[in-house]
RNA sequence: GUCCCUAUCGUCUAGAGGCCUAGGACAUCGCCCUUUCACGGCGGUAACCGGGGUUCGAAUCCCCGUGGGGACGCCA
């Protein structure tokens, strides 16, 4: 039976590149019929927040990762690794070290100076025949994990292959703080040990932690489950993602207006590929998805590709599901989509030349309250000869059969009598009801905002259009 | 600095020794559609990091360089 996890650490929002790992992970246990295990990893009292352990809940649940055991707190299994410990400390296979922080880095900085790779170097790890000094008052010792000297660990990744590394490359780690809080590395160990982890999917970091975690399973006795590395995503620029990249945060590009279905199709296109593939459901993917095709190198992160996405999905998505989504968008802009034209009417009409929900709103809100089009604009598209077509059609307009073909044949009808292409009326139409040139199909926008709300428009427009026509 | 990983168009990728004159997508450029903006359609520019091997044959396998990323914490 696979089990796979994914263990975030409570100290921010679900990072974008933390969102495709657990993406991966869930994926995997989801083909194979795999449980999934959530397992929060708050060790770190000192940036650990409640705060985060929701959005990281909440990012998952927009994106659809729904998990099928936890969410499991370390800081809840703290008598556990003790038990644990105190097993490796009887075995010999951990010790006690009372090094002070300062004297540590003064010893790493020595290393440094002489070109070496800062390591620990066993100054109270006990030895046959070596005579350990006397334990110093006022310090309270940390217990560090014998890594055996000789010898190498080897590890067959299920993405990048075989990975060795040589133990003496490995330095005596801190499994248990001062505070008797267990690190990273040990916590990761006894939980994926006790939760009976089969697979272990995360981030391309931890490939230096695995041997390192490999040797202690192996001290306890404990299976080791195969991994696999999924690459980091990297900034635009190559450049590991930050704040600076634009949003990295899964809530935000929510709050964005970015359909959750998008992100994940986006998230696992990056890194991996199904031939020519690049729309499909989280269902296609989970039955598409293959460890191992998993791409080898850091891949970096495509905003505008992501943007492209977005819109197709947003061109297929339900009309009156985006009228719920803009809601708070317009809302923020002071307009209540009730005491207007039909949303979702409009939506349908907008949708396909915006990318995100936030640009749906600014597309849409010029529908809700008139704005007046800029003079030189209204200089530029319409010509004075223009006007007395514009007369006639406002009277029209009281009488014509409004529906979308009749207001069409009256804008074409209106301009052919008066000498004028269609864009001689059209264009100025726009911008004296909108306030933009750019709207969609006119004849439709007209059917759909009513003939009151039309010509109550045009008549709160008209004035300061001549003034407009005067002034040139 | 040391160790680990890695390398196909600007970006994401297809590619499992002959199917490769290296395919697709985004971006970009041009044309068409069109009352505008889009959408859509059609087309163009654009890549196997370098050098050595192995092989009848290498984008694909091996080695060395170089570039990139990661790790080296009482963070995870």
């Amino acid at each position: 039976m696979i089990r796979t996890r994914f263990a975030p650490s409570p100290t921010g929002y679900l990072h974008i590149g933390g969102a495709r790992t657990a993406l991966f992970s869930w994926a995997y246990a989801r083909k194979l019929g795999g449980t999934f295990v959530l397992r929060i990893e708050d060790t770190d009292r000192e940036r650990s927040t409640e705060a985060s352990v929701q959005a990281i809940l909440d990012g998952m649940s927009w994106l659809g990762l729904d998990w099928d055991e936890g969410p499991f707190y370390q800081m809840d299994r703290l008598e556990r690794y003790k038990t644990v410990v105190d097993q490796l400390l009887e075995a010999g296979q951990a010790y006690y070290c009372y090094a002070s922080k300062e004297e540590l880095d003064a010893m790493r900085e020595a290393q440094k100076a002489r070109g070496e790779k800062p390591r620990y170097d066993g100054r109270w790890r006990p030895e046959p025949g070596k005579t350990l000094p006397a334990p110093p008052a006022g310090i309270t010792p940390v217990i560090r994990f014998k890594t055996p000297l000789e010898g190498e660990v080897t590890f067959n990744d299920m993405i990048k292959g075989p990975i060795t590394v040589a133990n003496a490359e490995l330095d005596d780690l801190v499994i248990v703080r001062g505070d008797g809080i267990p690190t990273y590395n040990f916590g990761v160990v006894v939980d994926d040990w006790d939760m009976g982890i089969t697979h272990v999917i995360r981030g391309d970091d931890h490939v230096n932690n695995t041997p390192r975690q490999i040797n202690i399973l192996k001290a306890l006795g404990a299976p080791i489950p195969t991994y696999a590395h999924v690459p980091m995503i990297l900034g635009q620029d190559g450049e590991r993602l930050s704040k600076r990249h634009g949003a990295v945060s899964v809530t935000q590009y929510r709050d964005e207006g970015f359909l959750p279905e998008a992100l994940l199709n986006y998230l696992a296109r990056l890194g991996w590929g199904h031939g020519d593939d690049e729309k499909f459901s989280a269902a296609q993917f989970v039955e598409w998805f293959e460890v191992n095709q998993v791409n080898h190198a850091a891949a970096r992160f495509d905003g505008a590709k992501l943007s492209w996405l977005n819109q197709q999905y947003l061109k297929e998505a339900d009309n009156a599901r985006l009228a719920e989504l803009v809601r708070p968008f317009l809302a923020a802009q002071g307009i209540d989509q009730n005491a207007g034209p039909d949303a979702a009417a409009l939506i349908a009409l907008v949708k396909e030349r915006v990318s995100t929900v936030e640009e749906l709103a600014d597309g849409l809100h010029i529908y809700y309250r008139q704005a007046l089009a800029d003079v030189a604009e209204l200089q530029a598209k319409l010509t004075s000869s223009a006007l007395p077509a514009f007369e006639k059609l406002r009277q029209d307009l009281a009488t014509v059969a409004w529906e979308a073909p009749a207001l069409g044949q009256l804008l074409k009808d209106t301009a052919a009598a008066h000498g004028l292409k269609m864009g001689q009326i059209g264009m100025p139409l726009r911008l004296v009801l909108f306030g933009t040139a750019q709207t969609p199909a006119i004849d439709q926008i007209l059917a759909i905002l009513g003939r009151e709300a039309v010509l109550a428009r045009f008549d709160a427009a008209w004035p300061h259009t001549l003034a407009a026509m005067a002034a040139a």
